[in-house]
DNA sequence: CTGTTAGCGCCTTCAA
DNA sequence: TTGAAGGCGCTAACAG
């Protein structure tokens, strides 16, 4: 059986497909009696509208757009987070009577590709989202003048249709760090991931703000950068404890690199808390699981899509003013953190 | 600017629509000139074309559908793999020219509800793709005489447009423990998730080849269910060693599981693996950063993910019978398995 | 080689 | 309350 069409079901009602479009879509101006005759037959067909036809003639697509962005072919997708945020879009945007398309977007730089627009365009998306958007990506400046309204996670863009979403990532590090501080904790290490990236920027000033507010000296020796990775903040680690023997506590930028930290205080024959005490970031599954452990700042992951949707559903049915939406992450302590051994 | 149309080119280049539409689609019969001054002002005018305007006349969309299921809201795209193999969906199908739209599908079981293939038909979807399908989904009977093909993740589905994608569990389950067996362990217990995946029921026949295979018996007391949690796993390893304190290595049917295992294991003063061998099945990344780190069967999720692209593409471009592919697990041996105790 | 015609499925005027 | 006509942007015949 072939898909029905408005035109299956105005012959078998014997109406014009007017009649039917007008029954199906819930309009008023159609008799009591056809109307139902009509929503019986296209039950019976098991009728769908066909979107394609219908956002040719409406220009709504009703579609929206989702990039998720990685340094390496595939390391978007695979981060432990972008499942949750996705879920939290999906969800909102469902909700919303939309859908959601999602593009690959780790093709070379080539010159005759189409950019992150273009590709909406071709679909006719309304909206779109960007996760992983980075500050050196060639076509940053493109997005700012977005035509359409586009929704930035973790990154705030400035643009006349930008939105950003993201999480307080100045006040997660500064919670983090104050607890160590608060616990007695004076030689507090940290832990970034690199440079470019907008959160290390971020969680670096929140450690910076906790500090100056314990009244703790600003050691740049005590900061070490870790890629990001397990092995990275094994290598950071080490460097640390060389660099300063004293040392007694380290947040880290992110939950990988605590496990790294973790290992190798471990090597090293550092008991986690009792000779170091380690703060993670992100709250991802495996936090919970180490031993001890890991005491972290959590990340409201399924409302931040769920919020980025509704940003974004909201700027597309009616003009929005550029907006950036900060949602806050809250420190989970577990065993991993403990008062410094001196102070005991 | 708004969006440039075949007829906006044609109009710029004095010609019909028809040519442009030609010349931009490579056909070759047309003038070598007149071709390269419209490509020139389509490209000056950034064309990009309509695609919902296209699939209309060709019924042709260029669209797959994805549907990512799972027992809870949002459980699905939470799930640690699929972000590896939508990876590798995703770039198999853009290779191909294709795009993915990604449907939600914990809807409430409704009766108005549209199916999972009316949500394809709407959008015209060419093809399907279902993660975390369960057996007991109640729109399996539909999907099995589904009229486009669909690819099943994890699951083998029998119908005439299906198709199933998934690792093999058997024999990776079969190596894991004759990985013990080979080691010299003779009472090996298993800790399985939950009966209704079908992946338990795979693993657990896997689980006996080996024995068998090893002339151990089958002892169902060493067999426990750890819902594929980790707090799940340590009751189940508690339960295990009460009901058999001879027992010497675990296989446990996840990761996760794993983790939980071990964590009771140290609980109960059991070192690992001097005391008791663990192997796992995934090895998600956590696998590697644990103490010891884990052995553990290892799951081609990026090639299962390009695979199942390749094969519904395939479907889709040209009629291809069902087909069942299964693809090679592997056993990583790291920290978690040496021979018993009483070997040594 | 190029243009004309027709129509994909749907919605939206405008008349009746 | 209903129907006829037109067109969204594009491709696929068929003529010239």
């Amino acid at each position: 059986m072939e898909r029905a069409t408005l035109k299956d079901i105005a012959a078998k009602a014997k109406v014009s497909i007017t009649a039917v479009s007008r029954a199906l879509n819930g309009y008023d101006d159609i008799g009591e009696e056809t109307r139902n005759r009509i929503i019986e037959i296209a039950r019976e067909l098991n009728y769908q509208p066909n979107f394609a036809a219908r956002s040719l003639v409406t220009q709504r697509s009703g579609v929206m757009g989702l990039f998720v962005l990685g340094r390496v072919k595939g390391e978007g997708f695979s981060h432990p987070f972008s499942g949750q945020i996705i879920t939290g879009i999906l969800d909102e945007l469902t909700s919303r009577g939309y859908d959601l398309m999602v593009f690959s977007a780790t093709r070379p730089p080539g010159e005759g590709e189409p950019s992150y627009l273009d590709l909406c365009r071709r679909r006719s998306v309304e909206g779109a989202f960007f996760m992983g958007l980075r500050l050196d990506d060639p076509w940053l400046p493109l997005l700012k003048s977005s035509p359409f309204p586009i929704a930035v996670l973790d990154m705030a863009l400035m643009g006349r249709n930008t939105h950003s979403i993201g999480i307080d990532n100045v006040a997660g590090a500064y919670d983090a760090v104050r607890h160590l501080a608060d616990l007695g904790h004076t030689r507090i290490g940290f832990i970034n991931g690199y440079g470019e990236a907008m959160v290390s920027h971020e969680r670096l000033q929140g450690y910076k703000a906790a500090l100056l507010d314990r009244s703790l000296d600003y050691d740049p020796s005590l900061v070490a950068l870790g890629d990001f990775t397990s092995e990275g903040a094994e290598r950071a680690l080490r460097e640390l404890v060389q660099r300063s023997s004293d040392i007694t506590a380290v947040f880290c930028a992110s939950d990988l690199m605590a496990t790294g930290a973790m290992k190798a205080a471990s090597d090293m024959g550092l008991a986690v808390p009792r000779d170091l005490s380690i703060v993670g970031f992100d709250d991802i599954d495996l936090a919970s699981v180490t031993s001890p452990p890991l005491t972290t700042v959590s990340q409201p992951r399924y409302e931040l899509g769920e919020t980025a949707g509704r940003v974004l559903a909201d700027a597309c049915s009616r003009l929005q003013p550029p907006s950036r939406v900060l949602l806050k992450a809250t420190l989970v302590v577990r065993g991993t953190t403990c008062p410094p051994l001196q102070k005991r």
